[in-house]
DNA sequence: GTACATGCAAATTGTTTGCAAGTAT
DNA sequence: ATACTTGCAAACAATTTGCATGTAC
């Protein structure tokens, strides 16, 4: 199906407009792989929609996380997105900022399993490891943290 | 031991000069239980030591922080303390705003290996569940989120 | 046509910083 | 004695808000 069209009827059915400035906004968040800043993303709007404001962006995005299209993680003062709503663990190298994320299927049932236990309804979850990355231990005392 | 005493040791075999102030501020968030922010951290402070300025609390919890006395969970825009750094889980509710710990040691093993086997070095970690305590679902619509 | 959305600028919030005065060692 | 800390106020950065104008439905 047309992606566009998806975003429309999603926001429609959500009872927001479909304004060209969401759908451009979505289509960037939710293509991205590298876990952008509301400032990357407003940038990369930009491009196309030279004249997107960021409180746009920030609104849309929280129409988005509302919709359940995104999580929110904020980490060192500002906030990520990512489009991956999965269960998964966000790997995240304090030297480089770089974020992996990584599957983990087994992590989803136990969690659910304790939260089933305390009686908890679960909306949304994050599962974060800082630490070094592979490529950044080797020159890790090369460039200062 | 007397824990005043293990906090001053500690300071100070980190480098750190033991003030007054510094011994009471982590005595306050290492034996808090509600993971505070630092404004209440400042408010419970200020009643054994009612100068105490708020920059001198968010530098002690940083230099806490840096001495792996505590994790920082930020989190709808401010920063929580959490004297727990054992890998646990925190169930936040979004209705009362609660945060529980719940320890889960299988959790730290599966993170371990994950971690192990993409050759990161782990510095730290963060696990969170969103969602409606069990308390809360009751009257979930009496008060609006 | 109208209720909702936009875009600008100003406000707000949590946190950090610069610096003169104070204090732990 | 002196290098480190404090406490205040001002600075900062990310996000939010108020409101006049514009637009999707």
């Amino acid at each position: 199906m047309d992606p566009n069209k998806r975003i429309v009827d999603a926001l429609r059915s959500s009872g927001y407009k479909a304004t060209p400035q969401r759908v451009a906004i979505a289509q960037t968040v939710l293509r991205s792989k590298n876990h952008p800043s509301a400032e990357t993303i407003h940038e990369e709007v930009l491009r196309l929609h030279p004249t997107v404001s960021l409180s746009t962006v920030y609104n849309t995005l929280h129409i988005l996380r509302e919709m359940n299209f995104l999580n929110e993680l904020t980490f060192n003062g500002t906030t990520r997105y990512d489009p991956n709503i999965s269960l998964h663990i966000n790997m995240i190298c304090l030297h480089c900022g770089k974020i992996i994320d990584v599957e983990e299927p087994s992590l989803e049932e136990s969690i659910n399993k304790i939260a089933e236990r305390k009686g908890f309804k679960i909306t949304g979850q994050r599962v974060d490891i800082y630490g070094v990355c592979k490529p950044c231990q080797k020159h890790e005392n090369s460039v200062g943290l």
